[in-house]
This record gives C-alpha cells, sequence and structure tokens, in this order.
RNA sequence: GGAGGGAUGGCCGAGUGGACUAUGGCGCCUGUCUUGAAAACAGGUGUGGGAUCUCCCACCGGGGGUUCGAAUCCCUCUCCCUCCGCCA
C-alpha cells in the first residue's frame, strides 16, 4: 500500500509510475477525491465528539434535576448526528481503503521500461552453458527413466500437475533443500520452520488477499490458507509490532511446501515438474531500515546467485522491466538457471525489494534509535531456491551420455554415498 | 469434543455506568546531589489521525449493541490458561 501523502503531496508522479506498469492513472483522481471527503467528515465528527464529552461531563456534575434532563434530551441529537457522520465517514473510508490498496508499487528509478517480459534486461550471464556429444534429455524423459520421478502415480493420487519422487530423487531434494538451509545460515540468515497453513488477516498482510484469491488453496471449515510462499507467514511474523532499530536489519530463511492454483496457467508448463499445485522452496527474507534497502537488496541477489553458483549452474540474472514488475516489488532481479534438456532458462528465484509497501499494509514499523516516531521497515524477499526447477537444472545439467547422473559435489554428504545416480538394474 | 477461568500501556497489576484526562508498582529517559556510579528526590515516559497547530478525536483482545455518557452493562468472534476426553 502506497501513503496517502505521497497521493496528496505529488499526484504527478503517481500517474506516470501507474502508466509505466500499463496500469489506470485515474484513480489517482478518485483517490485525491474520497481523500478530501474524508477529512471534512472526519473534523465535523470529531467536532461533534468533543461537544458530547465536554456537555456529558457537565451533566454529570448538574444538581438541578429538570435542567439535567433538558441538557441529556438535548444530547440526543448530538448523538444521533455523530452515528450518522460516522456512518458516512465508514462508507468513504472502505471506499479510499479499497481503491488505495489496489495501487501497485512505485516502481524504483533504476528500473528499465518497458511493456512486458519481452523488454527485461538481461543483466549478467555466469557460466557457459555446457556442450554435450550427445543430445541432452529433458527431466520428464530422465526422472522416469532413472526411476527418480513418477508421473503416473502423482496423478493416481492427486491428478494432473502432481509426481512423486522416489529413491534418489527423493533424497536429492532433500539434500538440496538441507545444503541451501545451512548456506543461508553461514549467510547470516535466521532459520525458521513455519506454520503451512495460516489465517486471513496474515494474508492480507502480505497482500496476498484479496488481490490474488484465485490462485489460494482455502479451507473453508476451518478458514485456513494454504501458504503460497514463505513470503507471507515471514511477513506476518512481525506484523503490528514496532521493531527496535538496533535489531535491524533481520534476516530469516525458511524452508515450506508452497501451493497454487495456478489457474491462470492452467495449460502451460505442462510437462514435467516445472509448473505444480505443490512445490517446495527455500526463502529469505529481510527486514531493514529505508536508507539500506537498496544496499541489502544487492547482497540478497548476491546471496540467491551464489546458491546457483555453489551448485555448479549456469545462470542469468535478469532485471522485470516497469510492465513486469509484480504488484508490491518496486525492483525486481530474477534468476533463471540454463537447463539443457529441455532447452531453456529456468526462473528459480525472484529477488525483490517492495520499499515499505508491505510493512505499512502489515504495519510493521521500527523506533528509530534516536527515540523520535515509529517508521515503516523496508521488506525484501527472494527465493533461494525454487526446488522443482532445481532439480530440473541439476537432473539436465549432470547426466551423461550413458543416461545416468552425477551428484553435484556439495550435495554428496547428504546423499549417503550415491555418487551417481543410475538406472536400476 | 466437554467444563471452567482469563485478555487493561514495554512489563506486573487496580479499576463493575459520570472524579478514568486509566490508580499504583517495575522498567526506561531527563534533572538535582556525587570525582564517577548507586541510592534518594523531582519531572517525564504508548499508538494513530485531524486541525483554525499552547488544541481536538480515537484506541483498555477484535467487531457490534444499550446509554446524554462504556475499560465497566449486553451480544458475538478470536486468542490464552486449567481440568476431562481423544490423539502422532
Amino acid at each position: 500500500m502506497l501513503d496517502i501523502n505521497l497521493i496528496r503531496d505529488d499526484p504527478d508522479r503517481i500517474r506516470d509510475a501507474m502508466r509505466l506498469r500499463n496500469e489506470e492513472p485515474a484513480i489517482v483522481d478518485l483517490i485525491l477525491k474520497l481523500d478530501v471527503e474524508r477529512r471534512k467528515l472526519l473534523t465535523e465528527s470529531e467536532k461533534q465528539k468533543a461537544k458530547r464529552n465536554a456537555v456529558s461531563k457537565e451533566i454529570s456534575q448538574m444538581k438541578d434535576a429538570a435542567a439535567r434532563q433538558s441538557k441529556i434530551d438535548a444530547m440526543r441529537a448530538v448523538g444521533d448526528a455523530i452515528t450518522g457522520l460516522d456512518e458516512q465517514l465508514r462508507q468513504v473510508d472502505e471506499q479510499l481503503h479499497k481503491n488505495l490498496s489496489s495501487l501497485p508499487n512505485i516502481p524504483d528509478p533504476s528500473v528499465p521500461i518497458g511493456a512486458g517480459e519481452q523488454d527485461n534486461q538481461v543483466v549478467k550471464t555466469v557460466g557457459k552453458k555446457s556442450e554435450y556429444n550427445f543430445t541432452p534429455k529433458p527431466h520428464w524423459e530422465l526422472g522416469p527413466e532413472l526411476g527418480l520421478i513418477n508421473f503416473d502415480q502423482g496423478t493416481k493420487l492427486s491428478g494432473t500437475r502432481f509426481y512423486v519422487l522416489s529413491g534418489a530423487g527423493a533424497r536429492l531434494q532433500r539434500a538440496i533443500i538441507s545444503w541451501m538451509l545451512d548456506l543461508h545460515i553461514r549467510q547470516g540468515y535466521t532459520e525458521k520452520y513455519l506454520p503451512f497453513m495460516l489465517r486471513s488477516d496474515i494474508l492480507y498482510a502480505a497482500g496476498q488477499l484479496p488481490k490474488f484469491i484465485d490462485n489460494l488453496y482455502h479451507d473453508a471449515e476451518e478458514d485456513f490458507w494454504f501458504v503460497p510462499t514463505a513470503e507471507v507467514p515471514l511477513t506476518g511474523l512481525h506484523s503490528d509490532e514496532i521493531l527496535e532499530e538496533a535489531s535491524l536489519p533481520i534476516k530469516y530463511t525458511a524452508y515450506t511446501p508452497c501451493w497454487r492454483r495456478e489457474k491462470m496457467s492452467a495449460g502451460k508448463d505442462v510437462r514435467g515438474i516445472k509448473r505444480g499445485h505443490q512445490f517446495d522452496k527455500v526463502e529469505m527474507y529481510k527486514y531493514c531500515l529505508p536508507d539500506n534497502s537498496t544496499a541489502e537488496h544487492e547482497a540478497l541477489l548476491k546471496d540467491a546467485e551464489d546458491t546457483a553458483a555453489g551448485l555448479g549452474l549456469t545462470y542469468r540474472v535478469v532485471a522485470q522491466c516497469t510492465g513486469d514488475l509484480s504488484f508490491a516489488s518496486q525492483r525486481t532481479f530474477d534468476i533463471e538457471v540454463w537447463a539443457p534438456g529441455c532447452g531453456e532458462w529456468l526462473e528459480v528465484s525472484s529477488v525483490s525489494n517492495v520499499g515499505d509497501f508491505q510493512a505499512r499494509r502489515a504495519n510493521i514499523r521500527y523506533r528509530p534509535a534516536d527515540g523520535s516516531k515509529p517508521r515503516f521497515v523496508h521488506t525484501l524477499n527472494g527465493s533461494g531456491l525454487a526446488l522443482p526447477r532445481i532439480m530440473i537444472a541439476i537432473i539436465e545439467n549432470y547426466q551423461e551420455q550413458d543416461g545416468s547422473v552425477k551428484v553435484p559435489d556439495v550435495l554428496k554428504p547428504w546423499m549417503g554415498g550415491i555418487e551417481v545416480i543410475r538406472r536400476e538394474p
């Protein structure tokens, strides 16, 4: 959510930001109108309340019964006026809040201008695409052949877009999760184990509701929402809190499964394990001082890059353009790893600086060390990294001509002596 | 699932319709005293919003109601605690 003061003070800046994101700028004028109306009603209501408070005090001290009763009768009208004003105020407030919370974040000036995905900019590419003297297989062939991935069993249990990992495949994923968490701990993050089902107010605080309701799984009986990304509970951890400046930055990492309906993406990426209703992810998250968020963002990107590099993968960093930026973000870098079997760059991480956008909505502030008024923190999030796509990249990159897959060195401590995954005889 | 008890400022805790503009204590900040510190004493110490900016309004777990007036009475929801049952 944006600060209403920003809109009051410099509406043109917000209109420009809307245009850059392919959004309608007219909403800014509606918000300004509602804001004026709200303050008018508020001032009037408070004036009446001040009167009520003063006269009520007088009534409590009056001895003469008749005079007292006539005051009480007169105050009844004031009470009714307040009720009426507050009802109007509530409606205007609701409209204002609805419109205000539908505004996306303002892109950082450094974000490349563009209409959509095609205008994103490749910032750098690290490593080279491996060369093979055979045709590398996609994971949806290699996985089943090696007994690592079973699509039929996933369908049997849960339907389309589900799969079962088996034997060395299940173990490989667990090894990657463990290695990533340990790496992030070394990078200074505190590991969190979180609930995977959440209350609706936590989803609102993180900005998932109401906008992304169609992508979420929900248990109606208990009103639980299944976590779509660890970013949601990690934001909720400190909602409605005032943190001490000295405690910042706070850096968390967490492994969670993630559940998404993927209604919007029906028919897209249907082969293999690239896009499912359930996937695993290790996430990194930071709360920091406003002045430090740009530097913390670059550090977060570096931490995510080190994860891809540590697994020996070829990757590139892509700067999202204004038209592709997600709703809450002011600046985002994607990390994409090369998968030679399916022949595409796979997005395994999105590293975003959302500024105070999420903190304002979740009401997360810090008290400056000088004791002055609380201010909103800045929050940042980045995957480190998304598991199924890392599994794809490892299986496809580490494949040998004989159909086996080598285990990356860093994962060997968790693989119980398995150095090469071979077809079962 | 059943029965009961609770939720008040950073913390503890008093307050059952008007003196609450929330008592008191602890903690914290400032000052006096001191070579310095402690102690003692004095003052201060929540959040948000609005304004005509020395002022006003709201907030006692959330929401709603009764009343001229609600921390206090009523309804409802959430969470916590104790006991019983069930359970990995």
